[in-house]
DNA sequence: CCTCTTTCGTGAATCGGTTCAGATAGGATG
DNA sequence: CATCCTATCTGAACCGATTCACGAAAGAGG
């Protein structure tokens, strides 16, 4: 423990000494430079300089009660999907020279209880959230408490809550579509889990899609549920796809990478594509696109995701906002049988 | 502008009142509960539950002085490489109940400036930054007013400022080295601008690798310049390659986009890989392992890097601490001609 | 020369916490 | 019973900005 040379921060008296004037005029300097004559305001702006004085933030906030920061919580900053969304939330937010508290909750409950906590003592203007849990009673409280509340990701429970989602349903329907429209009448789905919402939404999509091509779903698809969404699920899955009775002539994957590794396997097997297995993915991935075969994908409107949410916190109004993109199909070599 | 029901955050003396202790009480009570007798302090814990009363961070920090939040600038979000060094930074700091300002400058300058500005208000205890600009003057001011600073991906160049990097000039001569142990004596880089330090340094490993094997550098090497650092990039680089003189047996790519659309372009001329071009990447994203022919890559240590750069920031020492990770190779089929 | 406006500045109150010197009440000690 | 502790609680000063009522000085107008 030696003792740092470490002078304190400048405050605004410190400035006011200086330049020998009051406090509250250097304040007037800061924020209404019109209501001080030029002569004293270059005095001020000086001693600012020669001090390298930066206001403080704290004090200033808890004198003023405003703020321009908002949070925002994602599961996982690692994941592209939520990286684009958080993109898209700072380009909007930095229109208005707010600043974003960005932070990952790691699916953890406790995790995002912590930043919201955190987040409501910094007095932020209002939070983005990606929810960890089905229960969102926590999030309820926010707005009585003078916080703004989106949900990301997720529509919303209640009309006092505003959200901007995107609609899986329709993404499912989508890629179901297109592959009937490739005249594919049996259909395989490496799908994650139904407890997973967008899971179980894909897959009514692709259960509309089929029904309203009047086939019979329990004929016309063949869904997998994986353990892992993940490549080498996605290898696993084509397998038990390719030795399933009646083969299905296209599989749609929950997501790219799962189909980065159904495409694997189906190379492994020898199974041209899209000859003899046309391949659908989801996400849209950078990747996507060079593929030897590149692949036909849903993509999500992720970056516009994160913009609108920030656009509605901004605006702040009294009234919920849902708001509810619609996925996008992407159609590449992966899914066309060649004219 | 309707009139909404916002009714003012409940401050500690309102929970005074309530529980009818003074203000120091409550205090106690949130800071130091064993000074507090547990008759009073359930009182007040009541009161506070009562009003769902937060402390108010800005007064708190205001008064102490100290706050537990460090700031980190890194070049861009949605990059993979800095989302995991960001990873890397916030479960360090997790650890110490930290929290973090994330926030990307886009290599703007004066984005980066006007972050580090806020930061700097809401009297971070330090920040973590990956420049976007050779010149750092402006961060060496940091310490002198009592802000930490470590550079991220970037080596300092005074003895006054902590920094994390990883070696590229190992980076690229482990690449090399790799390719010249598989028998190849004429190797192909498809390289970035040498401005770009990654590329000069890797460049500079490439070189120390192939003198060390004895070899002319103006023989052995290929090095052609990339406009863009992205798979069409590469796809256009190797058609250079193959169409070279003397065509090279080995092509190190200087990130896994590069490399996947080499192997596009590749795969299009027929060319099989690894047995006629062997391929190196570098990153090691998450697909390279998951493409038909699974590519060999330089990992970098991304999520160390940031778990570091956090770890000198608390830690705080009054002397600087330079890290430098080494890069690992990861060897798949790419590269590797089968035994 | 005297009022009436403007224009500039001043200085104190205030935001909501933390902290610390001091008051008070028992309890222990001799 | 007097004295000294200890445990508990109080109340005011303070952190560094913003804001606002108010005063002083300088022009404008007659």
């Amino acid at each position: 423990m030696s003792t740092p040379v470490q002078r304190r921060r400048a405050s605004i008296s410190d400035v006011a000494k200086l330049a020998e004037v009051s406090v509250g005029t250097v304040s007037n300097v800061l924020n209404r430079p019109d209501r001080v004559s030029p002569h004293t305001r270059d005095r001020v702006l000086g001693a600012i300089d020669e001090l390298a004085f930066i206001p403080n933030g704290s004090a200033r906030q808890l004198r003023a009660g405003t703020i321009t920061t908002a949070g925002a919580i994602v599961l996982d900053i690692a994941n592209p999907f939520f990286t684009d969304v958080a993109r898209g939330i700072e380009d909007r937010l930095d229109q208005d020279s707010y600043t974003v508290m960005l932070a990952s909750s790691d699916e953890d409950p406790a995790r995002e209880a912590r930043y919201l906590r955190l987040f409501e003592e910094h007095g932020v203007q209002g939070v983005m959230v990606v929810p960890a849990t089905r229960d969102i009673d926590h999030l309820l409280a926010l707005p009585g408490r003078g916080i703004g509340v989106v949900l990301l990701d997720r529509t919303s429970p209640v009309p006092e809550l505003s959200s901007v989602a995107v609609d899986d349903v329709a993404g499912g329907r989508l890629a179901a579509q297109h592959l009937l429209d490739q005249g594919h009448v049996r259909i395989a789905f490496l799908n994650g889990p139904h407890d997973i919402r967008q899971a179980a939404d894909r897959h009514e999509g692709v259960v509309s899609a089929i029904v309203a091509a009047g086939l019979d779903p329990d004929e016309a698809l063949l869904e997998i549920t994986l353990p892992a969404l993940n490549a080498d699920g996605g290898e696993r899955g084509i397998l038990q796809v390719l030795g399933a009775r009646d083969r299905p002539t296209a599989t749609f994957c929950v997501n790219d990478l799962t189909a980065l590794g159904a495409m694997r396997g189906l190379r492994r097997e020898q199974v041209p594509v899209p000859t003899e297995m046309a391949v659908v993915g989801y996400d849209d991935v950078t990747f996507a696109a060079e593929l030897a075969t590149p692949l036909t994908s849903v993509r999500q409107p992720t970056h516009r995701l994160g913009y609108r949410a920030a656009d509605i916190l901004l605006a702040g109004g009294d009234t919920a906002t849902n708001v509810v993109f619609q996925p996008e199909l992407v159609v590449r070599a992966s899914s066309t049988s060649r004219a």
